[in-house]
DNA sequence: CGGCTTTACG
DNA sequence: CGTA
DNA sequence: GCCG
């Protein structure tokens, strides 16, 4: 009979019972610009106040999903309890309207959660949470025994869990999860116990487990190569760049800048990348259009790389020696390239009358370096710092084990580059903005439920021989007759 | 018990 | 086999 | 490891 309720997004709120209504975030960006503002502190109180007693949150625009890590954000800032609203879509609200009193919820009026955006952690193998999440560890392993089965099954309800806007206090509040069978139930239910699970605890420990993860964290070695180093009786790096190994060109530059690789490349630094990358395809191609992909498109503030479509309004213009252009440009531009390893487009050779429907991109892979003083700047306009040594003799690069000058000035950042024809744009924005596990998800369900073979060029359908061509993303999800997921709803 | 995303390129 |  |  009673109700209070939150309205999220674009919401029109005709106050009616009394309630009050507030208005959160627009639907278009991330939750990372989504307000109220942490720094408000009215607006703080405002949503404090209102969580304890709230029983629906309604949305028009937004996803459950996004109301899930709104609300989770604001818990989380206010220190609160979730409270155990509904969350409904603006259906709700109008048949309630309608019908002069509040109606029962009913499954059609339900938001649907899809995805996960934040990881609250809920399941930390320690009390410091500073141990990454336990099945994610189980996944890890896993796959180090090349099992890609259980792989997916514990990484799909690790996903899971962190998708949960609340911390998990018992296993019985999971039962019914999909994917979650009584292995998962186990590890989760000793953490829940006593804050640790033997299986993973002695995973952590075990010495494969370690060293397989160091070496697959080098650019250029994979789970056979990792493996083939450890049974030699390898465990460290030193004993690597100490070996007689016989490093591919990935390797070897996947060793020099182990350091720069493996720390997280920000936004701040994204940003500045773009404008390198601006200012050499500009030149060459003026019309061209730039996008930012990966994990950064999905809102993240952080990633391993960072990814960019280049395509051309114009069909063809794309086409090219673009990528050696930007090759070109990119070295004679401060930023020096590192390591370039270029992918042609060239789809299978012999067969040439498979039109341009299966041109293949032309790819850059790269590594540049990156000017962290400008990006310091760039960010804060304050460093005090002094340094001086500017270009000292970095000449000969710098493979000290694992030592950093303190005057290096500049950092190693992967940067992939990828030139798509704009009759494939969307298909390829879909496919390089993940998440890995995103994709697989969305490609197994094209296969198994819609039979169709969804690549990062096409979306097909083999027993009728038919393409589906789509200018924006949310025509690849009409096609599949899903709802339309944002960018940072993919984060699972 | 088969399937687990996709698939060309270097 | 490793890269996306 | 979990699902169909």
């Amino acid at each position: 009979s009673r109700a209070t309720v939150y309205s999220v997004g674009e919401t029109r709120t005709a106050a009616s019972h009394g309630q009050s209504w507030t208005r959160f975030f627009p639907p278009s960006p991330p939750p990372r610009r989504c307000y109220p503002r942490k720094s408000d502190p009215s607006a703080r109180r405002l949503v404090t106040g209102l969580l304890e007693s709230v029983t629906h949150i309604v949305s028009e625009n937004n996803s459950g999903d996004e109301v899930l890590a709104f609300v989770e954000k604001q818990s989380t800032v206010s220190g609160e309890r979730l409270s155990a609203a509904a969350l409904v879509d603006i259906t709700w609200f109008t048949d309630s309207m309608g019908a002069g009193r509040l109606l029962e919820i009913e499954t059609r009026h339900r938001l649907q959660v899809l995805g996960h955006l934040l990881p609250p952690s809920a399941l930390s193998n320690t009390a410091t949470g500073k141990t990454p999440d336990a099945l994610k560890i189980l996944a890890e392993n896993a796959e180090y025994y090349e099992s890609v089965g259980r792989y997916l099954a514990f990484t799909r309800v690790s996903s899971i869990l962190k998708s949960l806007p609340y911390a998990v206090t018992s296993v019985d509040s999971l039962r019914g999860f999909p994917g979650l069978g009584e292995h998962c139930r186990k590890v989760i239910e000793e953490i829940l116990e006593d804050g640790v699970c033997q299986e993973v605890e002695s995973v952590t420990q075990s010495q494969r487990y370690q060293t397989l993860t160091l070496f697959t964290s080098i650019f250029g070695v994979g789970v056979k190569t990792a493996e083939k180093w450890y049974k030699e009786q390898h465990q460290t790096l030193a004993d690597l760049r100490a070996s007689q190994i016989r490093f591919t060109k990935e390797q070897q530059v996947g060793l020099q800048y182990y350091e720069d690789l493996t720390t997280p490349v920000t936004r701040a630094e994204a940003d500045m990348i773009r404008k390198t990358v601006e200012e050499a395809v500009y030149r060459y191609l003026p019309g061209a259009v730039i996008t930012l992909a990966g994990g950064f498109r999905r809102g993240k503030e952080t990633g391993h790389d960072v990814d960019f479509l280049i395509t051309h309004p114009e069909e063809g213009k794309e086409k090219g020696l673009v990528t050696k252009v930007i090759h070109f440009t990119f070295c004679f531009s401060q930023g020096l390239m590192l390591y370039s390893d270029e992918i042609g487009n060239s789809y299978q050779k012999c067969r040439k009358q498979e039109t341009s429907k299966f041109d293949h991109f032309e790819r850059c892979f790269t590594i540049v370096k990156l000017n962290q003083e400008l990006v310091n700047a760039a960010v804060s306009g304050n460093d005090s710092r002094e340094g001086g040594q500017g270009a000292g003799g970095q000449g000969a690069g710098g493979q000290g084990a694992g030592h950093r000058p303190e005057d290096k000035h500049w950092k190693a950042v992967r940067v992939d580059l990828v030139i798509v024809p704009i009759s494939q744009f969307a298909y390829a924005l879909l496919g390089w903005t993940g998440s890995q596990l995103f994709e697989r998800e969305l490609r197994r369900y094209a296969k198994n439920c819609k039979h169709m073979i969804l690549t990062s060029h096409a979306l097909y359908h083999p027993q009728q021989n038919e393409y589906f061509s789509a200018a924006a993303e949310e025509e690849i999800f009409a096609h599949l007759e899903l709802d339309y997921i944002a960018p940072w709803e993919r984060n699972a």
